[in-house]
DNA sequence: AATGAACTCAAGCAGCCGCTTGAGTTCATT
DNA sequence: AATGAACTCAAGCGGCTGCTTGAGTTCATT
């Protein structure tokens, strides 16, 4: 046992490195997006050789990439874990509650839970290539959006309900990316919580109440 | 007359290039950002040299300044405008389409339109030092939209006011930069505003009624 | 003790970056 | 015809870019 912990010591001090160029990667992707965002300053940023990233992922191409993708995934995870505990008799309030939380609990922990969020965000206007491997579960968050949005709002078609889901979910990824995400990090969480939610809602129900 | 037409033909050719070099990095800029936009990338565009960016502008930074600064007045007078016809007898839907006005018209015209409103999204995004002398005509938008709101929802507080023309900004900037964008400008203008309009007024008008 | 895999490192490569330079062209003024 | 301002151009500068290389270190295995 004592033995099995101490294999390997060389490859766990590789993992290291790997882990601080992907952390490093992503906060500055978060920063200032996919470019402008130079092999230099992500190795010095992890303490780590520029030969490291070759090492690594081959090319920084593949570390961003890497870093993008690893980000798609711990944001959707969030997301249709929160959307899971609703289900056809949830109200707006509370789909737009889930809809917005792992957003707003992003805000409150900062650090790399921000990143994650503010890089997703970006991928949202400036897709790379190759990111259509992860439609599946977006498409698993639109489904379980419109699925509530429809119970609720029956006197709507579903190409609109596609639409307003899309919005919110726009509003709530420029929220994070803007500065004023800045200024609700610095709120306590239920007051933003108390003027999100409703305006959240407000955009899924419309207004006058009924799509036209 | 005829002498005073043909006067400084050097002068317009310079004036053309000029142009030409602030219209080729606005698309650029809406294109790509900040980052990611080149010297030689702007000059070949525009069919120029890349002294010719150093003669008129001084430095690239210049010229992209100078394009944004550009594109933020010409949004700002369109969005001031748009605002001007209101009064505080306004519904929130009125309110809406005048706030996303600016918006659709430019996603209707395309080309050099919808760049500006792209580069003043992406600005809202990573703002460049120095936007801070064009934050009074932001001012006033604001101050306008914010008096119909208030008339219109007497009982929510200010603050909350503010966050939500925020969030509609936002919501509209958004829908300029991500490709979503692309679909709507497929669509006929009275189908955008169809849809559009009422997810605004939904966010501004929140759900359920009152602030809270 | 020898071997070899896993990993790190300093140094250097070609290529693009923003910017400058000095010569050249065009044209109104004199 | 001469002058000079306005403007364009090809060429080249140092600096930074992503990436590679070959030597070096660490460590489990034999």
């Amino acid at each position: 046992m004592v033995r099995a912990e101490k294999t390997d010591l060389r490859r766990e001090a590789g993992q290291r490195t790997r882990d601080g160029l992907l952390t490093a990667a992503l906060e500055l992707l978060a920063q200032r997006g996919q470019e402008g965002v130079t092999l230099r300053e992500i190795t010095d940023r992890a303490g780590a050789n520029v030969a490291a990233v070759s090492y690594h992922f081959g090319s920084l191409k593949a570390l961003r990439d890497s870093a993008i993708e690893h980000a798609l995934e711990r944001y959707l995870d969030a997301q249709i874990l929160a959307l899971d505990s609703l289900d056809s008799t949830s109200t707006l309030q509370e789909l737009a509650a889930a809809f917005a939380r792992p957003m707003m609990r992003a805000l409150a922990a900062g650090g790399q839970d921000l990143a994650v969020m503010r890089t997703v965000a970006r991928v949202g206007i400036d897709p790379p290539q190759g990111w259509e491997r992860l439609a599946g579960k977006f498409e698993q968050t639109r489904r379980d959006a419109l699925r509530v949005l429809s119970a609720n709002l029956p006197g709507v078609d579903e190409q609109e309900l596609i639409f307003r889901t899309r919005c919110a979910a726009g509003l709530l990824n420029w929220l994070a990316l803007a500065p004023i995400g800045a200024e609700l990090a610095a709120m306590p969480a239920e007051q933003i919580e108390r003027q999100l939610v409703p305006v959240v809602a407000g955009a899924f129900h419309g207004y006058p109440a009924v799509g036209r």
